[in-house]
DNA sequence: TTTATTTTATTAGATTGTCGAACTACTTAT
DNA sequence: ATAAGTAGTTCGACAATCTAATAAAATAAA
């Protein structure tokens, strides 16, 4: 909109760092996909996967919501977690229409299994940092935060957790 | 109805600084689908683009490969994007088999119009660190990276470029 | 209380995006 | 010159999503 002629694409030249925020998103991506290779589902159940697991057991509607889709779909999401039993639904005690829907156990752990390493190796860096140097790189991260936040308009589905 | 607050992720508490690694992935995500949004494509088609934009004019074998699907597939990924303005089918040539994949000057300049402002807009947020500082966050993001990429078995394709 | 409205989840039918296999046109190797 | 390989398309099938139309239950209104 702005700027007029512009031909040099992401590529022109960038810290160091700002390289590597790139890599790293692109690293995340393929863990994702490890993870939905591992567990044996698509994007949108590993999705719905770590929000039961981190949002504890949750009602279809509010499964919905959260992947962004339409409860038509998350029928079939849930139909799929229960066919290879990563999910079971349950009635709701305190409301007749509404179903339960809770993650296995096993897939909990297997889940966990492959996350937690994952999350605590990547928290550990931050202990190879003294205190005040670990200041620096919180600020740094909360300010391209906010970078980003500023850029999108700030409404829109359509994201994966984790 | 609507939950209170619910920001707990998997497992324990971690520093603030990885927390705001899971933010800005997710903040990133909302930007991919804002672009996709702004351009009218979807994501296949969005990351198409971004291949033609930054790695100039392409086949469509190797648009495929970048891509990781079929060559079919990308036959009506390029008819979309054709369809809508943002990239044309040119003959190689060299290989009259072969075809070139243009993105069209109007959607390579809208697009960069989204995308550079908030990559200058990253990449700038390092200039408010003195040099020594930029060294600590670079060797953060660099470990941060090695973290990922030795959780992750180093095959697959399936993840989203900027 | 009976009736009307809203909410929860499912099913049905249409649409989109992908795949693999078959095919055409061309290129490269023998 | 013939055989083999490569680039891209078309075709038929399938998976994942959507919207619209239910059915059943909860909630609000009368």
């Amino acid at each position: 909109m702005t700027n007029a002629d512009e031909t040099e694409a992401p590529g022109m030249p960038v810290h160091r760092a700002t390289e590597l925020l790139r890599d790293m998103i692109s690293a995340h991506d393929e863990f994702l996909s490890h993870l939905g290779r591992e567990l044996a589902v698509n994007t949108t159940d590993l999705t719905a996967m770590t929000h039961l697991i981190s949002g504890g057991p949750l009602g279809a509607t509010e499964l919905a919501k959260r992947l962004g889709m339409s409860t038509a779909a998350v029928t079939t999401v849930v139909d799929r977690l229960e066919a290879v039993g990563h999910a079971s639904r349950f009635q709701n005690p305190t409301d007749r229409r509404a179903v339960v829907i809770v993650p296995s156990a096993a897939s909990v752990s297997q889940a966990m299994g492959l996350i937690m390493p994952m999350i605590t190796g990547i928290d550990r860096v931050l202990d190879e940092f003294p205190a005040e140097q670990r200041g620096v790189i919180t600020n740094y991260l909360e300010r391209v935060v906010s970078i980003y936040q500023a850029q999108v308009p700030a409404h829109a589905h359509g994201a994966m957790q984790l």
